[in-house]
Formats: structure tokens, C-alpha cells, sequence
DNA sequence: GCTTAGGATTCG
């Protein structure tokens, strides 16, 4: 038998075996060692047993128990959760029960995944398997209250109530309102309710304190009600508070925490009364009223609908003096589109929705009249129980006509059907399940801080005269983003990553000389340079030239030929690998010329690799001149990639040689040439640099490395940036352009810079 | 002093 009973805690001392040591549960840590070690504590709380799907739907159960000892009475953690798994969950349920001594031994220690938000201890107690046991003793005094004896309360069934007697008496809340101001002096509750007769009688409760009245949350709480009249009205009994009265309700879910909910400075509650809530929780379980709770989660909610709503106040804003608009959420997505409420940021008092609003998690409950005594004391984060809310279609203020209605949710003035508002405490059975629903979405309070800024803007911010910048644009967007066009000056306020729409026009752009934005990149180590220019290329040639040794490899075969200046010889080595192959002609070593013979030489060689001469070996010129002419192409290689394995270069196993294959066969890092160019973009409310870079070849319909090699091609560039932005011309005579931005960071010494690349944009080409 | 309300949809 794994769990037993015992009588006196003095047994359960008794019973624990020799071999076990008693533990302190603060003592308790993940590297503990669990076992021959047993923990002795109080029950403070036990939860239902339920069945785990994650784990083949075993059965579990979890309590939290705390150590009394009063010598630890200042230290952490005196309290840890404890999870029994299969028969041990249903006997703990059924043997144990709040306020009980257990002793529980063989455990397993586990890390509580519930420590960050619980904080009750960074382990847990798992009870599983063979050896782990549990020794309870139930507990003898009343686990709650102030009260030193059990008191001497009878309590009246409702079938038995007699007219015009005060009687005490328990009941299950069937129907209630919120206290509301009564014709009279007083706040007035009412309710209905019912026990094990089946008998249902109406209750009113007068007093001028709102914090005197009963702290009811929903149909099927547990009510107890001293010192009441009873009395006839319309064929029914009927209670009404009298002198000394007092109320104690509980709430009504099977196996939670039995805490007496009162205002009452002193009253009495023992053993029994935990009995008589315990039973009428279970009797009324199985009644089909029961069900009839009307709470509903905001996916399940249909137009035209009234329901209570369990939710959590994310932000609320006074409307008008009879109306207030609450926020709220309960973590469930609404399957119709909900209602958008425009309020002024600086009338909106909690955190932005904005990000939940995109999701569709955000309902907007306009509550009115009466109910604006409790709302206005609301305060953000708070949870709440919402009686009797009504959902509307609505049709939103910018609605296209065929555009769904949005689903609005109003608490309409009056008490009808108990509409009404209140305030759950977070510790509320009734808030279990929301709280873990809400908990999934974490990731989303992250985006909301991190956007938050940019998404305010876009969203609440009215458009700073982008309007008057109407007309065709010089450019299309090729991106399916849906984003709203933002001004240039809303653009630096924004928090990045973003990506953005935007209409400006060019103020400047450099370079001015435009083959300067032709760059080399080196997609390994991320080195961009420009191109050499011929002089510098030039210089490199005559200077290799200088060596007047004619390289002698013994894998080349080599021709010779004396050039116009005298003692420079002009030398072509093929590779002998390639002789006799179909692409012998096309990798040709060239040694000895100038830059403008080699680019004579290659109109009719397809690739030609310039060398020169050390110590009669042949070598790689300075990489500051291209490493291979490819027809027009020059192509460049990165001094900092490159590896040179000149020395026994490897020319067989290749059909076509193109400037990869050559790069490969040489050890050296191709670059690839970019496209580079500055913009100052201007609109009517800033200016702002934005870079073309990697949509640039898309952006011109040029490929820059064509480009390298053809006049007409950067001919077209210029061509393209004399209309964007015509020398001498006015902002006005320049053209507009849509341009879609990419906001970002890049760490530069450390710090984190804002850049703006235009990406997705094209221009029009007619 | 010893009522008030005694359920039963707003109309924004």
C-alpha cells in the first residue's frame, strides 16, 4: 500500500523506516541525494488528479506542501511542489487533504519547471514507481481561521427553512449580481441558491459597504450565510441578512484549496466546514445547472452573443462620462475580426496592444453607466471576470463594404442577467488555465517591446502630409510586403529591424563619379574595394616586366617573342597537361607585356593569365592587377583569400574553363564585382541616407560584372541617375520614387549603427 | 430610521 494512514503525527515519526533520514525541504537541491531520504510536511495545497496526454495519459496529481517547522520559519523556500504519478496520484486524492501532516519517502528530486513563476522552490518531488510512499495524518485542528474551537453552528437545509426564523445556512450560488446601489441607503447582492434538496431560494443582502458584501465569482461557488431571516415572497422562500450577520463563500471547484473568502474580522470555520464545502463541491458537480456557466474564451465567441468573460485588463481609457474602454485579452484568438478602438496613445492608460491587436487577441469591451464605479478602479494587468458581455458586429469607421464587420463587446448599463464587472485575485482556480494560456504568448510581449516604438507609429500616428506627394513613381516595389508608406521622418524613429515603404526623392548620391560605384567584394572575408584604375594596373605591369628572365617551369611548354622596347621579351606558356586537348588554347600564361598589349592579346585568347618571372619561376603578379583578362572581363582576386599554389598548379579535369576554374587552379579567392551607391533621400519631413547594395543590379537591370567590361552598360547607370537626379534640377523637377527600405544594425567600434538599404525596388523601364 | 429588492438583456 503506498499511501497510509496514520493517526497521531507522533506515528508518522514512528513510521518512518530506520534506514531513511528525514530532510528539510529548504535543504533540497537538484544534486541531493534522493534516495534513503524522507521529507515530512503540511499539505497546503492539493490539485485534482488529472491525466497527462504528453505521457501516455498517466494519471497525476500535484500538491504543495510546506514545512512548519518554525525553527526554519525566515528561510527560503520552506514550501515545494510534489507530483504523484499513476495509483499514487489516485490514493494521495483520495487519502489526503489540505492541512495534513504526510511524510513522503524515495522520492525523486526533478528541476521545477514552475520556479520561475511560482517561486516556490527550484526542485520538485516526483512519487513514482515501486519504493516511493507517502504516510499521511490527517489533520486534527481546522486549517484555517482564527477560530481556537470548533464552533456550534447548525445549519439549516433549504427545504427545511420555516418562515420568520434566523437561521444559518450553506448553499451552491445559482444565480448573483454584483452588489449594485439600491433605491435605498445601501448596496444590495443578490442571489440564488440551492444545496443537496434541490431546493433554490432567492437571498438579498443589504449594506452600505461594498467590501461588506459576499465575494462572489461565478455560478457554483459555495456560500455560507449566518444569522439570515427567512421569509415568504411569491410562493418561495426567501433570506435576508439580519443583525450580526455574516458571509463566507468558497470557490466551487472540486479538489482546490478550500479558502474562505470573507471580509469578516473573526468567524469561525473548522474541520466541518471544509466537510460541508468538500460535499456540496462534489453534489453539485454532477448538476446539469452546473454547466450552464456562461464563461466563454474570446475563440468560441459568436456574434450577438451575452457571455462572461475571464480575461486580463491589458489597458482601458475613459471614452466619456458615461463609458470606458477596456482592453483585454485572455490569450484565445477570436475567430471574427475584432473591433479596432482608436484612442489618443496619451488617453490610453497600460501597455500598447498594438502587437495583439495584429493578431487578433485584442477585444475592445466598452463598458457603461453603472458599471464605471468598478472599471475606473481597474488598474492594468489586472484579471478579470466579466458578467453578461454582449459581442456586436460592427462596422469599422475605414470599412470597405466588403470587408467582414468587425466584433465589438459591450457591458451595457444595468444588472439584468447579473451584468456586471469584477476583479479575480491571481490566485483564483478559476485563473489557472488562463494564466498558462496566456504565459504561451511570452514571445509576443518581447516583439511588442522590441516594435513597439515602430508599430505605434505606423498605427497611431496620422500621416504628415505624405499626401501631398501624388503622382507616378520613376520606380515599382517587387516585395509583397503590406506595410503602410511611412514618411522619411517617421522612418529614423523607428526602432529596426523594420521594413518599410517610403516616396522620396534623390538629393545627392554618391559617388558623382559613377564607375567608382563598381566595387569589388570578396564574399569570403567581406573585404569591398574599388576597382584599380588603369594607371595603377598599368604600373604593375611594368614593373613585372622589369624581370627579364624568362620563367622556365617544367609543366609549361613556351613560346617567346622579342617586344618593340628593347631587352623585353614577351613570353605565352601552356600548360603540357593541355597540349593536345581540346582546351589547350584556352588558359594562356602571358609574360613580358604591358597592360595594353595583354588587352590587344585578348581579343583573341579567350583567358589570359599574366605572370611574371622570380628567379625564373613563374609567379602571380601583385593582385592589385587582375589575375586573369577573360575577353573584356578583368577579373580580380582578394589579397587577403587567396592562397597562392602556383608553385604545382593542377590544369587536367577541366572541359571549360571559365574564371572559377581558373581561380581554383591558381588558389585564388575570386571577387565578384557589386554595385555600390550612396542616396540622400529626401521627402517633406527629413532627409535620410539610404545605400543601394544588394538589390543594386536588380534596381539598374545591370550585371555588374557586364558592367565592368561595357561602356554602354554603365552608360545606362548614368543614364538612370540623370533622370533620378538631373544635374542643377530643383527637388521638385526630380522624380518620385516608391522605394522599399530595410531598416537595421550593424555594430560599428562597438556600436550599434542604424542603416537603411533600399531593397525590392526596380526602376521603370518604359 | 429599519427601506432598499425580490433575476429575466442595451439600444451606446
Amino acid at each position: 500500500m503506498p499511501v497510509q494512514k496514520v493517526n497521531d503525527s507522533s506515528d508518522l515519526d514512528a513510521k518512518v523506516p530506520s534506514h531513511l533520514q528525514r530532510t528539510s525541504i529548504t535543504s533540497l537541491t537538484m544534486t541531493s541525494e534522493p534516495s534513503h531520504r524522507c521529507v515530512k510536511a503540511t499539505v497546503v495545497h492539493k490539485g485534482p488528479v488529472i491525466s497527462c496526454a504528453q505521457k501516455d495519459g498517466i494519471k497525476m496529481l500535484r500538491a504543495e506542501i510546506k514545512e512548519e517547522d518554525p525553527l526554519q520559519r525566515t528561510a527560503e523556500h520552506t514550501s515545494i511542489n510534489v507530483i504523484f504519478f499513476g495509483t499514487l496520484a489516485k490514493d494521495f486524492s483520495q487519502s489526503a487533504r489540505q492541512g495534513d501532516v504526510v511524510l513522503l519517502a524515495d522520492f525523486t528530486i526533478k528541476k521545477s519547471p514552475s520556479f520561475l513563476r511560482d517561486k516556490l522552490h527550484p526542485c520538485q518531488l516526483e512519487m513514482d514507481g515501486q519504493d516511493a510512499c507517502v504516510y499521511v495524518c490527517p489533520s486534527a485542528a481546522p486549517s484555517h481561521g482564527p477560530s481556537s474551537s470548533e464552533a456550534k453552528y447548525t445549519y439549516v437545509p433549504l427545504n427545511d427553512l420555516k418562515p420568520k426564523t434566523v437561521v444559518n445556512v450553506y448553499g451552491v450560488v445559482t444565480f448573483f449580481k454584483q452588489p449594485f446601489p439600491s433605491k435605498g441607503s445601501d448596496y444590495c447582492s443578490t442571489l440564488k441558491i440551492t444545496d443537496q434538496s434541490d431546493v433554490k431560494v432567492g437571498c438579498n443582502i443589504f449594506s452600505k459597504k461594498l467590501e461588506d458584501h459576499p465575494v462572489i465569482f461565478r455560478v457554483g461557488d459555495i456560500i455560507r450565510l449566518h444569522r439570515f431571516k427567512t421569509d415568504m415572497f411569491r410562493d418561495s422562500m426567501s433570506l435576508l441578512n439580519t443583525f450580526g450577520w455574516s458571509t463566507v463563500t468558497f470557490d466551487g471547484t472540486i479538489d482546490s484549496p478550500v479558502v474562505p473568502r470573507t471580509s469578516s474580522k473573526s468567524f469561525h470555520f473548522g474541520e466541518s466546514d471544509i466537510r460541508t464545502v468538500e460535499e456540496l463541491r462534489q453534489w453539485a458537480a454532477n448538476q446539469s445547472w452546473i454547466s450552464k456557466d456562461l464563461t466563454v474564451s474570446l475563440s468560441l465567441v459568436k456574434p450577438g452573443m451575452y457571455f462572461d468573460l475571464t480575461c486580463q485588463l491589458l489597458a482601458k481609457a475613459v471614452m466619456d462620462s458615461r463609458c470606458i474602454l477596456l482592453k483585454v485579452w485572455d490569450g484565445t484568438k477570436c475567430q471574427h475580426p475584432l473591433l479596432k478602438v482608436a484612442v489618443a496613445s496619451d488617453a490610453l492608460e497600460g501597455e500598447s496592444t498594438v502587437a495583439k491587436d495584429r493578431m487578433n487577441l485584442t477585444a475592445n469591451v466598452l463598458v457603461y453607466d453603472n458599471h464605471l464605479e468598478v472599471a475606473r478602479d481597474l488598474k492594468p494587468g489586472t484579471f478579470l471576470q466579466l458578467y453578461n458581455l454582449h459581442a456586436l458586429l460592427q462596422r469599422a469607421p475605414d470599412q470597405q463594404p466588403d470587408q467582414p464587420d468587425h466584433l465589438s463587446f459591450h457591458l451595457h448599463g444595468g444588472t439584468s442577467y447579473g451584468r456586471g464587472l469584477r476583479s479575480l485575485p491571481v490566485e483564483s482556480p478559476a485563473l489557472q488555465s488562463l494564466k498558462s494560456v496566456l504565459e504561451k504568448h511570452v514571445d509576443l510581449d518581447e516583439y511588442d517591446e522590441v516594435n513597439d516604438g515602430t508599430l505605434l507609429e505606423i498605427w497611431y500616428t496620422p500621416p504628415e502630409a505624405v499626401e501631398a506627394d501624388t503622382g507616378p513613381s520613376y520606380t515599382v516595389l517587387t516585395c509583397e510586403h503590406n506595410t503602410r508608406r511611412l514618411t522619411l521622418a517617421r522612418v529614423k524613429r523607428s526602432t529596426p529591424p523594420l521594413s518599410c515603404h517610403v516616396r522620396a526623392r534623390v538629393k545627392k548620391y554618391k559617388p558623382q563619379q559613377l564607375y567608382q560605384c563598381l566595387k569589388l567584394f570578396c564574399s569570403n572575408c567581406k573585404t569591398m574595394e574599388d576597382v584599380p584604375d588603369d594607371s595603377a594596373v598599368a604600373k604593375v605591369f611594368r614593373e613585372s616586366a622589369k624581370d627579364n628572365q624568362a620563367c622556365d617551369e617544367q609543366w609549361a611548354a613556351t613560346s617567346s617573342a622579342s617586344s618593340r622596347e628593347p631587352g623585353r621579351t614577351i613570353s605565352m606558356h601552356i600548360s603540357r597537361d593541355m597540349v593536345g586537348e581540346s582546351s589547350h588554347m584556352q588558359l594562356i600564361f602571358v609574360e613580358g607585356t604591358t597592360l595594353d598589349e595583354i588587352c590587344v592579346l585578348s581579343r583573341d585568347y579567350k583567358n589570359l593569365v599574366p605572370v611574371r618571372s622570380v628567379n625564373g619561376r613563374m609567379t602571380l603578379m601583385d593582385l592589385t592587377a587582375p589575375f586573369l583578362f577573360s575577353g573584356d572581363k578583368r577579373c580580380y582576386g582578394c589579397k587577403q583569400c587567396s592562397v597562392n599554389t602556383f608553385q604545382n598548379p593542377v590544369f587536367t579535369g577541366v572541359e571549360t574553363w571559365d574564371e572559377q576554374a581558373v581561380a581554383k587552379a591558381l588558389g585564388v579567392q575570386l571577387m565578384q564585382y557589386r554595385l555600390l551607391i550612396q542616396f540622400e533621400l529626401e521627402d517633406q519631413t527629413d532627409t535620410l541616407e539610404a545605400v543601394l547594395w544588394e538589390n543594386a543590379e536588380k534596381f539598374f537591370h545591370v550585371s555588374a560584372v557586364d558592367a565592368s567590361g561595357s561602356q554602354d552598360l554603365q552608360d545606362k547607370i548614368q543614364t538612370v541617375m540623370d533622370t533620378i537626379q538631373p544635374p542643377d534640377s530643383s527637388l521638385e523637377e526630380r522624380p518620385l520614387l516608391d522605394l522599399c527600405l530595410s531598416v537595421y544594425t550593424v555594430k560599428d567600434n562597438d556600436r550599434n549603427k542604424v542603416c537603411y538599404q533600399i531593397t525590392n525596388t526596380e526602376i521603370k523601364e518604359e
